[in-house]
DNA sequence: ATTATATTTGGTTATATTGCCAAATAACCA
DNA sequence: TGGTTATTTGGCAATATAACCAAATATAAT
């Protein structure tokens, strides 16, 4: 892989690498519904403040959320609404291999 | 976070995890284009056999390719092209924060 | 049958990620 | 001012990833 492909795929991966966490994928979820704080992210995600803190971190250097300080207060926005379609994708295929993965149990049966 | 919602959000955490490394963001890249055997991908990649072999078994755990035996090679296939489409998301992102850093310079120069 | 090619698997080492705690910082309140 | 709340940062321990080599397996070729 020469050094020009391996920089343009190292920073998409980095993308992926910042949505690859269960708790940054329900970040996500809930910004898609409106902006939030750190504290009301952390209500949800159950976690120590300052995990969720971090992974609100790898979400904003990869681009996905900004935040504005607003008194004590930080407020994450999502900044990338096309990910959403992409949870799409990603439902359906697993949708389709659960399906298939019946179909194999029930061929092996019969 | 309770349980449900953890399972799938793991779920589909662990197709971005699997999308999120250069040399597998590569092997998606070709397979785009046509089914591929290991060897060759393994030319493109540019490294070990064996790591490239360990790719591919990461996106076939994860549904992203399949891979059909015909004699001694193996030949990989896509089996998710609604990828391909959040790939130009994560472009469009990516110029989009390119440029708006080369705003924030210009901005601080003048 | 033996050799060569294609691929996967096991093992090891190096590196990266994640989670929590403690401490630092910043803004608000009494 | 002193205390409280919100958030981030540094550090450490546990776990997960990634790369290579060596070895195992399977198919093709001589």
């Amino acid at each position: 892989m020469d050094y020009r492909t391996h920089s343009r795929l190292s920073h998409r991966a980095n993308i992926f690498k910042a949505l690859a966490h269960p708790s940054r994928l329900l970040i996500v979820e809930e910004l898609a519904k409106r902006e939030r704080c750190v504290c009301e992210l952390t209500e949800k995600i159950g976690a120590d403040v300052s995990t969720v803190s971090k992974h609100l971190s790898v979400l904003k250097n990869a681009g996905i959320v900004s935040d504005e300080k607003r008194g004590a207060q930080v407020w994450y926005e999502l900044q990338m609404p096309c990910v959403l379609s992409f949870f799409d994708c990603v439902e359906r295929s697993i949708t389709a291999r659960a399906e298939f993965q019946l179909e194999v149990e029930r061929e092996a049966r019969s």
